[in-house]
DNA sequence: GAAGCTACTTCGCAATGCGAGGTAGTGTCA
DNA sequence: TGACACTACCTCGCATTGCGAAGTAGCTTC
């Protein structure tokens, strides 16, 4: 079974949780969510889901020059993006209970 | 935020679980995994993923013709099908806690 | 000056859920 | 009888999205 799948539609969520307290710029995003136990995630899904919820006007964006290496883009939640979190994060809270109680049910797993 | 995209990979695992019990067919099913919460899955989607699982040769099949409408398609797991419901479960958990840990370090969400 | 890490981007593919549409059998009810 | 509704299945093609591969570029270290 592919993480792969199991991410999908989850990876916005995640994303827009890890710039929940702090901005963040998109190599760093990555290596938030791996060290949170996505270890699997590439990164050009980092990015283009950076980009996907930027034009979904979700996230402010700006860029800072790095004395140490190239310059970084940096992003942060918005008001619609704290919104969006909240309202993801009710729907993947749903969700995952559902599926639980229905593999409960069953005895599968443990 | 889309159920349908949170359903990507899980479905596999939803109908492998509504199996474990006992035999079914396409529509039936569907039924299943309505009552249990998933109560946006499409038919396509259902018959889809029971010819992949098939293909896969994770669940065997056998018609039995109805007196009261249609035949029926009656799907059922095999060996391989239960070893993969317990893989699949297990990623699913393993999945489901990472990203209930991601959020709840940061207070997403009731 | 070759590696190797940081940092971002673009391209095109693969997987999969779904809507739309079609085919049939059965039952109900005006 | 004819219209509708429910059961039951299937096919086609689309939309979304995560990812691998490849490329560009700056910086540090040996």
């Amino acid at each position: 079974m592919d993480t792969t799948q199991l991410l999908k539609g989850v990876l916005d969520l995640a994303v827009l949780a890890v710039l929940k307290d702090e901005d963040g710029y998109g190599y760093d995003i990555l290596r938030r969510l791996r060290t949170a136990g996505l270890e699997e995630v590439g990164d050009a899904s980092v990015y283009g889901t950076l980009r996907r919820l930027f034009q979904a006007g979700l996230l402010n964006t700006y860029v800072v020059p790095s004395e140490e290496g190239p310059h970084r883009k940096y992003y942060g939640l918005n008001a619609a993006g704290r919104d969006q979190l909240n309202r993801a994060g009710k729907t993947w809270r749903g969700f995952a209970s559902t599926m639980d109680a229905l593999l409960d049910e069953r005895g599968v797993a443990a």
